[in-house]
DNA sequence: AAATGATGTGGAACGGGTTTCATATCAAAA
DNA sequence: TTTTGATATGAAACCCGTTCCACATCATTT
């Protein structure tokens, strides 16, 4: 591989004024660069980004830690994420927890190894304390550490709200919601406190279902929203994520009963797949697209060293009305 | 930040016996051993990936190309192959082209820059022209760049005579399928060949439609798939992805017709959707675990410079069997 | 004519590791 | 006793860019 040096001995010029030339610093004659741009031509030189990274002490690479990348929320997710960073002219590590502790640990050293130049972290099998301990750029997607990590999330409290007035409004009087378990400290919880709330004060009756919190897998859902289905069969609504909301509503066809007439179903997030199934399914949607650049955003500001970004910033939902309602 | 001159000072050694400490490398005393631990504890040193990186001239980091992140089959192959580089130690760099040339051409250009040791790419978005100029590590995903480049891919053509043979067994006399437009270049055009061949062997008619290559969105496929459900309003047989096929069978249940009884779809990738619908839908299962695994072994032996490895590595299909057909 | 400022350049130092090399010590073998 | 080999170590070179600094030109000002 040619270097700098072989560059600069074939034009007859240091390397400074080579570096010079390549990006532009300080003073380069017109005759010198001429030289330069056809030794490079001559040589095939590229700049080797491991020695910029060396002396600049970064990266260019923000870490995006998720707990399922084949979870369609997150897939989404980091797709939009990716698209951003890219466009800002950083490159995307992607890191996948599956739900392991010691994964998310090993993905947040490599800050302390320079590996990325900051993480978007989206996993929750991780203690707190840990990523107290950090003082690198760390942007928090729907977890509060607390005041000195940023967090984004969605307004999940309308997002309750809205699930319950729509359940309320088509006529459910006995409603049953899925959870994931509170010992997670998220403010997605939220949606939940609200949904409760909310279906109370209307005479609503509401069973809430804490479900395992580190499994995001198709077939986990799939067993444990037929089984659900079995047990709580006297409801006449439902509410939460789109993939277990998918897997209530085959499961409930499967026992006969029709859905909206007997039994309605509303999921959270909004993605694709709120489309395949049958009726399309009424979902609150979170903003991807607006959680992505703002992650991406304050990150980016982070890293950069620029303090004018908010604690907390909260994104707006919206209700997706499908025929499952 | 500490770096191993500090520690070097602290313990009072020189740099090159820190170094054979940390690394375990030559000859160390119990005793220089012991300062330099209490030196490191002392200052919390961490060694500094990217001094690593320039002396070794790696990253450390694959990336892999693909061309969405949100299709289902490309999120579980994404979250599999980072499995496994996880698990041999290496670290993943994400790219999503989303059928824009510049971005693949982008990322490839990362290997020149030497950010990434190697690429797995699935994309297909760049003439093969700017891959055969490239001596770098790369492996090939259902594509055939020649020899210079191994490629790994599914036993499309079983794929195709599986999913003709179901199709006909169910009785189907005139089905439709959908394939990626025959100017890409990929095996995986090798399972409607052969699909096609099977049908004509059995006297079935069938219909072959080449939908746009680079569009992978869910609301491209919800929207085409349902306009041509109004085209082919005669046929009784569907083959065609996952996602497709999903839509498909929306589609048609929506215009009234009944599957299986009226309409058999089969489709094609067998990932987590299958279940979502309704009827569930039998599939064409690849074997994404095992392409995974790999994909990942080739790149790393290219990248470690072992020769060892096929230029081709076909992997089973399978059958999965669903209420669909 | 002297001082000033803009333009242009090469060499050295630097970032933080790894590796090589010359050298030193000490115990065991010849 | 000399030789030999294992153990142990620090200094220096290296990887490859960027930046700083000293210095050289040359055209304007004063």
């Amino acid at each position: 591989m040619a270097s700098i040096r072989d560059v600069a001995k074939m034009a007859n010029v240091g390397v400074g004024t080579v570096s010079r030339a390549l990006n532009g610093t300080g003073y380069v004659s017109a005759d010198a660069k001429k030289r330069i741009d056809e030794a490079i031509q001559e040589l095939g030189y590229t700049p080797n980004e491991l020695a910029k990274n060396l002396f600049r002490n970064r990266s260019g690479i923000v870490g995006i830690v998720v707990p399922n990348l084949e979870h369609p929320f997150f897939a989404r997710l980091s797709r939009e994420i990716e698209s951003c960073l890219y466009e800002r002219g950083y490159k995307t590590m992607i890191c996948n927890t599956i739900g392991i502790s010691n994964r998310e640990k090993d993905y947040l050293d490599m800050l302390d190894r320079n590996i990325v130049d900051g993480i978007i972290t989206g996993a929750h099998s991780l203690d707190d304390s840990v990523y107290l301990k950090i003082n690198k750029p760390i942007v928090a997607l729907d977890r509060d550490f607390g005041r000195k990590i940023p967090l984004i999330h969605s307004d999940h409290e309308k997002g309750g709200r809205l699930a319950a007035m729509t359940l309320i409004e088509a006529g459910c009087k006995n409603v049953l919601q899925f959870a994931t378990s509170s010992l997670v400290h998220t403010p997605s919880n939220k949606r939940h406190i609200e949904f409760e709330k909310i279906c109370r004060e209307h005479g609503v009756r509401v069973t809430t279902v804490e479900t395992v919190w580190n499994n995001l897998e198709y077939e986990y859902f799939r067993n444990a929203m037929k089984d659900y289905m079995d047990i709580y069969e006297d409801i006449d609504g439902i509410f939460t994520a789109d993939v277990a909301a998918a897997f209530c509503m085959n499961a409930l066809k499967a026992k006969g009963r029709r859905i909206p007439q007997e039994v309605k179903v509303i999921g959270y997030d909004a993605v694709g797949i709120i489309y395949l199934t049958d009726p399309v399914m009424t979902s609150i949607a979170q903003n991807t697209t607006e959680i992505s650049q703002r992650c991406v955003d304050t990150i980016l500001k982070m890293i950069e060293g620029n303090k004018n970004y908010e604690r907390q910033q909260i994104v707006d939902v919206a209700l997706l009305k499908g025929d499952s309602t």
